[in-house]
DNA sequence: TTGAAAGCGTTACCAT
DNA sequence: ATGGTAACGCTTTCAA
């Protein structure tokens, strides 16, 4: 039998009769023979393979992600392939590497990842989704969450909590998606006359966060409500807070994280945080990629998808607090629409206040 | 110029005149070529892709383990095309995939991952490594901790420490490596004379560790040393004791792990466990993987990296604990020769149990 | 429905 | 040192 038959054997929908199938499918099977992707892809010009960038794993926000994407894609045919970018020293060479593997698009899982690098492959006629990170570059498509209403909102249920010294643990600089949480961090103090902010540098490093914090701690006016950059740092602030400096959390000191990754939930931190709802986001991401491979000219996107305060342990609750179906919401001024409140839902779920159900 | 001329040009070591070479980089300039890395691969037969296929990452000591994998293999010049299981359902078809890019060598970083897919691969020449598992089947490498001599490690610690009565919370059955953990553990019980172990079923998922928790702690006997047989479980079994049964740790329940990932030494846990180091058990692994590559009549080997038990706050100690360089040693009857112990290092390193050094 | 042949971008080999 | 050409394993196009 011919090449052509085997190819048309393994092409979903191509026109082979079922004798000659079984045929060449038996050959497969006593000759070990699998079609060869690669080679598939020399003529097809197509490597259903996306190339992923990503900083670190140790972010649990990050591993997150990459596991969803790495779900999503598989169930649409493409494979991954990782590029984890070094800790010191300038990723984008070997980043380059990847494009010369013919990636069918690139996706950059990162707040720090060089944009220049992006703006290449673009060029090149490579898609690009930037993931939690935008940029001003025309062309690339980005999604994020949402940082400056996440901020905001941060902002308002510390200060509605009677919080009076506030600090911020920030990120990265050249991060659009840390400069927007404390844009938002700062706005929404700003409305309430709060204008005087503590402000130290975490790097979204674990190590560092906890040095920054241990500065934070020291200073002659402590603050009583810190907000971190993200909840990777936060856990590194809490037990500063808790160990090396004897403070309770939350009746000495609110800390309030970014992300609502799995361990915020965990008893031993029992974080307050604003989500960043891994699942939708992937998702959004991954419709872009199609959208974008299917049509490139389609003009670029920048998806906001939205999070929401999730309130835990963390932080001193304003009094307005309201327990819904299980979990403590604060509706304050940004509840959305249709969000459950007053008596009705607090009395319904009044046992979500046992110690089970992160009542502190 | 010729093809070839391209080609010598982007060969390292190949030998093409310097100015030959200029021309070359410059038309690539202008036009912007790249090599296509997958063209070249068809012809050379290597693709310099390493298939890596994981669990999951909720679990830390894979995420670490995929960043040091992923910077070793980058390094070396390889690529990884990553394979992330599915949560249910049977996982090979899928995987199979990954063979069909032609990947230089696979590694299979989970303790449950078929070895079915292994034993193909191995018999079509593609070399593979199991990380963190064992197989009997011939020609598969493989990587692991010191799980038996972990287990009877820790079973030794938590005697001397003085306690009474045991419990075990086990991983999946059809793991190599929680298995081995279990039975270091009985042998190093069963040698002081301890035959009966508390049983529950931890599956190596978070959720499943703290119900298996909560019945453990309901029981008549309740027990006072819990060893799980990750520390992914322990972080929930302990939020079991502590939150949901108020039981304090260590004084009600010593809890131990096993791996040492980043949020065990997190002060939220501070958590007592015995270490699967992370660096020398991928550089094992990329060493084998390289071995196998250079020589495929190579025969199959299987180490075992050594760890150590490191202590923390999360189990009651002996009262023969030591202080060494900033933390706490048990020497106990295992200890490597030449470690240090007695006054001396005692004596120089007193500070170790300040708080900021783990104590409790 | 099937087969023959061209060609994808590269390297290997052999001439020059 | 350089160029020509075959080959890698596949899909595509065209003819039968």
């Amino acid at each position: 039998m011919s090449q052509s038959a085997v190819s048309r054997t393994f092409t979903p929908g191509a026109s082979v009769a079922p004798a000659m199938r079984e045929k060449v499918l038996e050959a497969a099977r006593v000759l070990g023979y699998r079609p060869n992707l690669i080679a598939r892809s020399l003529i097809t010009r197509r490597s259903r393979i996306v190339g992923v960038a990503v900083g670190y794993l140790r972010n649990q926000f990050y591993s997150e992600v990459l596991e969803v994407l790495s779900e999503r894609l598989q169930a649409r045919g493409y494979h991954l392939l990782l590029f984890i970018a070094p800790q010191r020293g300038d990723a984008d060479p070997q980043l380059e590497e990847v494009l010369h593997y013919q990636v069918d698009a690139l996706v950059l899982l990162s707040a720090t990842l060089s944009s220049r690098l992006a703006a290449e492959c673009c060029a090149n006629g490579v898609p690009v989704v930037l993931f939690n990170r935008t940029t001003r570059g025309a062309g690339i498509e980005s999604v994020t969450g949402d940082n400056l209403a996440g901020g905001r909102r941060v902002a308002e249920f510390l200060v509605a909590g009677g919080h009076e010294h506030f600090a911020f643990v920030a990120g990265l600089a050249d991060s659009s998606t840390g400069r927007d949480r404390e844009r938002g961090f700062r706005e929404g103090l700003a409305a309430h006359g709060v204008t005087r902010i503590e402000r130290v540098e975490g790097d979204y490093d674990f190590e560092q966060a906890g040095r920054a914090a241990d500065a934070l701690f020291a200073r002659p006016q402590r603050p009583d409500a810190v907000f971190c950059a993200n909840d990777h740092m936060a856990f590194a602030v809490m037990d500063a807070a808790r160990r090396r400096h004897g403070l309770r959390v939350p009746e000495d000191v609110s800390i309030i994280g970014f992300d609502d990754v799995g361990p915020a939930h965990w008893a031993g931190y029992d974080l307050t945080t604003y989500s960043q709802p891994v699942g939708p986001m992937v998702e959004a991401a991954v419709a872009l990629l199609e959208a974008r491979l299917a049509d490139s000219a389609a003009p670029a996107q920048h998806v906001v998808v939205p999070g929401e305060l999730v309130v835990r342990g963390s932080a001193r609750v304003p009094r307005d607090i309201v327990a819904c179906e299980g979990r403590r919401v604060w509706r304050g001024d940004a509840a959305p629409a249709g969000s459950p409140s007053g008596r009705n839902a607090a009395q319904s779920d009044l046992e979500a206040f046992s110690p089970e159900n992160g009542g502190r």
